[in-house]
DNA sequence: GCCAACGTTGGC
DNA sequence: GCCAACGTTGGC
């Protein structure tokens, strides 16, 4: 079992839509960077996902979800009327994947970032680090058990 | 709103 | 293949 972390904008899709959608459920589609793309090519059935609110007030944790399928393609990339459309994706090369992940558990209250600034532990996370904007990255499993503790 | 950090594009 | 220019991310 592998750990994750997930970006999401809320004004975009917030851990309250995930919980909104139909069985708690959804695609996570539009993740247009290599790297992140390879991480969710990466992700197994049963893989827990940190959900992170990004550009946000409060910036934190929302919650975490369980990967319910594996990396498929994202047709939103084919889809011209898309924000995620990517002119040079194709149905035999699709370029972009997307994960469906579900509600797994809600942070109440949220574990904000700020929180996690102050474990010292915590302090060679990726999402800690200046700079760092990938929206899907590995949470080590040491780490993911601090979080845990925390909440 | 600012801007540092980072990724991508495209000319050469 | 290099790298300048540009666009985006995302914390503050």
């Amino acid at each position: 079992m592998n750990y994750w972390l997930m970006k999401s904008e809320p004004s975009v899709f917030s851990w309250k839509d995930l919980l909104a959608s139909p069985e708690q459920n959804t695609f996570w589609e539009g993740v247009r960077n290599y790297q992140a793309r390879n991480y969710l090519k990466a992700m197994k059935k049963g893989d827990l996902c940190l959900f992170y609110h990004s550009n946000a007030n409060p910036l934190a944790i929302a919650g975490i979800a369980v990967v319910e399928e594996e990396a498929s393609p994202d047709s939103t990339a084919l889809d011209s009327h898309s924000d995620y459309f990517d002119p040079k994706a194709t149905p035999e090369n699709p370029r972009w994947f997307g994960v469906r992940v579900k509600a797994q558990r809600e942070f109440s209250p949220p574990l904000l970032r700020s929180e996690l600034f102050a474990i010292p532990e915590l302090s060679d996370m990726l999402l800690l680090q200046k700079g760092s904007r990938l929206s899907v990255q590995p949470v080590k499993e040491e780490h993911y058990r601090i979080i845990l503790s925390l909440r």
